[in-house]
DNA sequence: AATATTAACGCAACAATGTTGCAATTGATT
DNA sequence: AATCAATTGCAACATTGTTGCGTTAATATT
């Protein structure tokens, strides 16, 4: 059995998904690390948070990256469908925990993921526009 | 005003759309079209394909970009909220023109575009898998 | 506390994808 | 046919992500 361990680097990484609203992208988590380790590192650590279930990837409309830590480590079925929300304007991505899409799906497809991501502006964005 | 012009590559890029049951990947076009053009001309033709509202960019979950002919040109507002699915095995993307996520979005959020991906089992892979 | 095991790391090198500037070409208009 | 500017090719660059491998260090074992 592969055993995970506590590095600095995965530990710093886990401090700053704490402090963050919003989701970040890989760049933005290895400025804000300030170089404490190789970039290198830092996707290998957010690959490991994402296969632990403890971070979910989200990719933006424009083909950006960017992950968020996940709130609802209860869950038995792990499935990350709920929304995103990009703002074209301040650029931020936000988790919308509790805007989840209905759909019907034809017979004989398997969903195992969904990306549901919104794009326009925010409320902050959106109340500083009029 | 900018008009825009029919070029060769431009005609064979539409032509390889219309063949095409599925979505496309700039270097599946680049392959199909041999290379009539440069690629960075089949990005600039693509570029203006989506501008011009007759293809639409859809970003699968994995981050690769595919793009895929419109079918509603006689609509009004133009947001291609329809979902598309893209098989884990086939790694084939399609539209699912009929399937529209429904959902409700707090107050002061202005959504201008949606990406609505669905990935798994298409019908022809999940039968395949029995 | 010392040692062993191996997960995690740093570094270098590579690959894929997309962008930009600029001179040359060519489609459309008059 | 001449003109205008949209489009192209080419070279160069930027960004993002991956891989191999020898080294480091976190955790378990003695």
């Amino acid at each position: 059995m592969k055993t995970t361990r506590n590095t600095a680097a995965k530990t710093a990484v886990l401090e700053i998904f704490g402090k963050s609203k919003t989701a970040l992208s890989h760049t933005e988590i290895q400025k804000e690390l300030n170089d404490l380790c190789d970039r290198v590192t830092t996707y290998r650590i957010l690959d490991r948070l994402v296969n632990d279930d403890i971070v979910h990837k989200i990719v933006n409309l424009d083909g950006t990256v960017k992950y968020a830590k996940c709130h609802h480590h209860a869950q038995r079925v792990h499935i990350h469908n709920h929304a995103h929300f990009s703002c074209e304007k301040c650029l931020e991505v936000t988790c919308l925990e509790n805007v989840k899409p209905s759909y019907i799906l034809p017979h004989n497809y398997k969903v195992n993921d969904i990306n549901f991501t919104l794009s326009g502006l925010c409320p902050k964005c959106f109340n500083s526009n009029i």
